[in-house]
DNA sequence: GAATGTCAGATTGTCGGACAATCTTACATC
DNA sequence: GATGTAAGATTGTCCGACAATCTGACATTC
C-alpha cells in the first residue's frame, strides 16, 4: 500500500515537465552494502553454506556493524541467506525440494501471466517482446553465461508482468533471485547457460497467434524441462562435492 | 532454500520420540517488538499514517532504538508499513489500487490451489476443510468480528496450500497481511465481519463433487464480491474522514 | 509579492564501543 | 562413555554520539 518509494519523484509543484532523466541516487549504505553481497552471491564468489560474519564483513566493506546486520537481514528475508539463531547467517543452499518448489511456484505465476495475454495492457505485451528480443540479442552477440542469466530471467518476470498486478511480480522476482542464487552454485562448475532463445520465441509466437492453451502446454513443458535441468547439474554438483571430500 | 528456522526441532541424536509438546521461546525480542507492533495495527489501535517514531517506541516499549529498527524494518518488508528515506515509517494506508491488487493477485493463488485440489495432498484438503469447519464454528459461536476475520483468511490460506508449494503460500500469507491491515482500518467504522461461512462451505461441497470449473467460477465471484465490499468501506470511510476534516 | 536563502528543531542514518547470552570446541571428571 | 567445565568466538541487545536530511518558519532579495 502506497508503494513506490522509488527514485524518481514526479513532484507537482514543478509545472514544466522539465528535468526529465535527471535522478539522483537516493540508496543508503545498507542498500549498496545489500547490492554488493547479492552480486557477490550470485556471481559465485561466495560458495552456498559460506558464513557471512557479521565483524568480518563490517571491517572489510569499511562499514559499522549494525549497517551490515541490516544488510544481512535484507538478504535473509529474500532467501538469499538463512540466519539460524546465535549461529549467525551464511549463503542458502539451494536443495532439490527447494529447486523443486520453486519451479512449481513460478508455473502458477507465469501460466497467470501467460492466461492475461489477451487482455493485458498493450505495454506489458511490447515489454515481453523487448525483453525477449534482449535475450535473443544477448545469445548473437556471444555474450557472457551471467547476463544470458538475467536477460532469461528477465523474459519469465515480463510474462507475469502480463497480469499488471505488481504484488505477483514481486513474488516472482523474490522467486526469479533464489533461482539465481541456484543457478550461480551451479554454474560454478558448468560455466555455460543453455541458448534457449529460439524456445521463448516460439513461446511468444504462440502467444501473438493468441493461443493462449498453446502457449500454456508449451510453458508446462518448458519449465519442466528446466527444473530437470538444474536438478540434474545440482546432482552433478552434489556428487562432485563428495568425492571431493572422500578425496581429501 | 534450507529452510525452517521454526521453532520445533526434531534433533536426530535423541533417539526416543520422547519430550513432545515441549517447546521454548527462542523468540528475539525483535520478533517480540514486531508481533505486538503487528497486534496494535490489525486491532486498529494504530491508525493508518500514523508516524512510527523509533525514539518514541523504544522509551515506551522500554527496548533499544537499534531493536525497534529492526522490527520496523521487519513491518515495512511485509508491507504493513512503508519507510520514506529520513521521514521514518509509518502504518500503511491501503489505497484502492492496492485492494484491487491484493484481489487479482490473491484470486491467481487461491485459483491455482483450487485447480490443484484433485491432485492435491490429502492432508492439505483435510486441512481446508478443518479450517472452514473451525470459520463455521466460529460464526456459530458468536465469535467478535476480530476471530471470525482470523478464521476467514485461514481458510483462504489453506486453500493456496492445496498446491503444496511453501512459497505460493507465503506469499499468499504476504498478501493476506496486507489484507488484514486493510480490513482492520475499514472496521474501526463497520465493526462487523459478513458471515460468509455459508458460502465458503458451497465452495468446499463443489470441490468435493471434484466440479473444478464450477469452484473456479465460485471463487472468481466470491472474490469480486469481497474486492467490492473491501472498496466500499474503504471508500466510505474516506468520505467520513474528508468531512471530518471540514468540520474541523 | 513571489522566489530564494537561511536558520533551528526534529528525526533518521550511521557509527563505535560495550556487555550479556549463547554456541562450539576441547578438555577434565566421574 | 556420559557428564561437567572452561575458553574462545559470535551473535543479540544496548547505549551514546554525530552527521545527514527533512520540515517549517523566518528573513532576504528582486
Amino acid at each position: 500500500m502506497t508503494a513506490s518509494r522509488t527514485s524518481t519523484q514526479d513532484d507537482p509543484r514543478v509545472d514544466p515537465p522539465l528535468y526529465a532523466g535527471l535522478t539522483v541516487d537516493h540508496s543508503s549504505t545498507v542498500d549498496r552494502v545489500a547490492d554488493e553481497l547479492r552480486r557477490a552471491v550470485f556471481d559465485g564468489e561466495l560458495e552456498s553454506g559460506t558464513p557471512l560474519r557479521e565483524v568480518a564483513l563490517a571491517s572489510s566493506l569499511g562499514v559499522s556493524r549494525p549497517t551490515v546486520r541490516e544488510a544481512l537481514a535484507l538478504l535473509v528475508t529474500e532467501g538469499l541467506a538463512v540466519r539460524e539463531p546465535h549461529r549467525g547467517v551464511s549463503v542458502a543452499s539451494p536443495d532439490p525440494d527447494s529447486v523443486r518448489d520453486l519451479c512449481r511456484a513460478r508455473l502458477v505465476l507465469e501460466d497467470a501471466g501467460v492466461r492475461h495475454w489477451p487482455q493485458a495492457e498493450a505495454a506489458a505485451r511490447e515489454r515481453v517482446r523487448t525483453t525477449l528480443a534482449a535475450y535473443t540479442g544477448a545469445v548473437r552477440a556471444g555474450a557472457g553465461y551471467r547476463e544470458l542469466n538475467e536477460r532469461h530471467l528477465a523474459f519469465h518476470v515480463s510474462l507475469v508482468e502480463l497480469t499488471g498486478s505488481p504484488r505477483l511480480v514481486a513474488a516472482q522476482e523474490s522467486l526469479v533471485r533464489e533461482l539465481r542464487l541456484a543457478l550461480a552454485q551451479v554454474e560454478r562448475i558448468r560455466r555455460n547457460a543453455h541458448d534457449q532463445a529460439d524456445t521463448h520465441a516460439e513461446l511468444l509466437a504462440l502467444l501473438e497467434a493468441d493461443d493462449v492453451p498453446g502457449a500454456q502446454a508449451f510453458l508446462v513443458r518448458h519449465l519442466a524441462d528446466a527444473e530437470e535441468a538444474i536438478l540434474a547439474a545440482l546432482d552433478l554438483r552434489a556428487e562432485e562435492a563428495a568425492s571431493a571430500g572422500t578425496a581429501r
